[in-house]
DNA sequence: GTAGGTCTTCGAGCGCACTCGAAGCCAGGG
DNA sequence: CCCTGGCTTCGAGTGCGCTCGAAGACCTAC
């Protein structure tokens, strides 16, 4: 129980190759490698972007960002005049952080996951069994959400009878 | 995952979504033991259960139920001692709630159809409405988490390779 | 009669994830 | 030269949904 809708949002850009793919009836096809790869980055980008860019690519808006960088989730490299300047990686970073986000993934779990990243290679297994165990977390997520569908569509095609509850 | 809804109570209708979605796999969190509890509803109940019966029964904790009441989203009799006695209409109306909060709505939108409900059959129009508003609510958010699930899995297959972020 | 447990009310506190506002710096245009 | 507009920092505020604790009533067992 603590599953919140309102912050689809953030969701909108990335999501937006994904919704090209999408049949008809709202169900996704399964994604495989190079449609996630599709939906990474537009290639006509510029080697660096401000943060109201990244905000606009990714729908998180500029404060969160630099919430995020605050809390320690997110480094980002500065130009001259102390601007944030997010390149490709950077991009990516924040890209996936969105994706761990919008599944469901606290953000204290998020920054340990980054942590192990930075940290270097012999983290891989750590960062793999959180990686894993959050899968689990997010498909028993997916079923609840499934089951709780089935109910709202049970009082959906209930309406005309009658309806206790 | 939706189809032939029989014209029974909603309590044995719940189990069978339980059973067909248990049964796609294996893994199940601690709360998802609660969720299991708050469907499979034994046929031998009494007539009115304590609250700390209806906490048993439905996963939420009895703060929560009194909670729930003091913000006017459940009404529960009482007995001569005050004590909250639930029925099985009130027994129903919990495990409704919670499939509505499990799915993702707000309090207040629950709050909101539980008003129309109590308010009369004239309402069933702003109902329906609401329900089905929030099935697409329900239907974006499953569709967000399998991508981000893809995404995961993308990053799960990916590990052993370079994984820059 | 008293100890223990379960219930009651009420209000306050908490954790999470933002979200906002104030005050100030800095580059470019008119 | 100054104005505008976007950026910076920092701290404080917001909204949601619980979650807890204190103080007291009441039933049951011993």
């Amino acid at each position: 129980m603590t599953t919140t809708l309102e912050h689809h949002h953030p969701a909108s850009r990335l999501r937006t190759v994904l919704e090209s793919a999408a049949a008809e009836d709202g169900t996704l096809p399964p994604l495989d490698g190079e449609l996630v790869r599709a939906m990474a980055l537009p290639d006509d980008l510029p080697e660096t972007l401000g943060i109201a860019e990244v905000a606009d690519l990714t729908g998180i808006t500029a404060h969160t960002l630099r919430y995020y960088e605050r809390i320690g989730l997110l480094a980002v490299a500065r130009d001259a005049a102390g601007r944030r300047t997010y390149d490709r990686a950077a991009l990516g970073r924040v890209m996936f952080i969105t994706w761990l986000r919008l599944s469901g993934m606290p953000i204290a779990s998020v920054t340990r996951y980054i942590e192990l990243v930075q940290a270097g290679p012999h983290t891989s297994d750590e960062r793999l069994a959180l990686l894993l165990a959050h899968r689990a977390a997010v498909v028993s997520h997916l079923r609840d959400l499934q089951a709780a569908l089935a109910v709202v569509d049970y009082k959906i095609a209930a309406y005309g009878g009658t309806c206790g509850s």
